[in-house]
DNA sequence: TTGACATATTCTATTTTTGGAATATGATAC
DNA sequence: GTATCATATTCCAAAAATAGAATATGTCAA
């Protein structure tokens, strides 16, 4: 069961692109801290101040392997983002409906008017 | 046509939760910089200072209607955030089918001892 | 134990963001 | 014209974020 998190904003922790890297490279599987920091050619400090914010947004977990950190994505934790989104989607999927409808009356008055030349 | 958006970037701009309301906000309609003021209870340079990010980053257009500027929203620069965590909605969903089908699997074994049971 | 390794934390300087006050701009009403 | 209203911009101080170097912690291997 995902604790609580203690809201340190989950949006501002994937407003940075270096994060949103780390989280999607995640979604892929655990990942040390190292790896990350080859894959993204950051400095280690940096990588664990990022894994930091985080960890605190409750975006990621740590566990302890030998002297590795190994880091696994929470995505429970995305949620937030996700339903903030969702409304706005379903906007331009209405307006695209709309457009939609739209060329279909278009098309079926141009049929209608083809078959009457047809004629 | 909305303008290609010299990506001020979205994620920054929606990280500040004042800029969400707004952007909810307009969403429901467009709006004047006035009433938006008086609804988020903050000062009108503060309410002009997020417009300008949210207006940098494309996702409000302005249109000059006397003295005041009436904002709406362009529904479609929310796009790239949307697009961005559709792949983890996905990893969410996944996890709740594997959790459906196991409770489906434990009702039909269920289901079936009962049936030795009522014999 | 000692040394090397993997990671986290601390410190400091720099930059960015934010909030508030003051001011500028541009439109309307008189 | 002048006053007023709606909004934007500028300026300044305070707070937060970020980068890099240095250091601390904890683990393994010899």
């Amino acid at each position: 069961m995902a604790n609580p998190v203690l809201n340190a904003d989950t949006f501002d922790a994937i407003a940075d692109l270096q994060r949103r890297h780390i989280l999607e490279m995640l979604a892929q599987g655990d990942m040390t801290v190292g790896e990350m920091t080859t894959r993204l050619a950051i400095l280690q400090p940096a990588a664990s101040k990022h894994l930091k914010v985080l960890r605190d947004a409750g975006l990621v977990q740590v566990r302890v392997d030998g002297r590795q950190r190994v880091y696994a994505l929470n995505v429970d934790a995305m949620r937030p983002v996700f339903d903030w989104v969702l409304p706005f989607e379903a906007m331009w999927n209405e307006r695209l409906d709309n457009l939609e409808n739209y060329v279909k009356k278009m098309q079926s008055k141009n049929a209608a008017s083809n078959e009457t030349k047809e004629e």
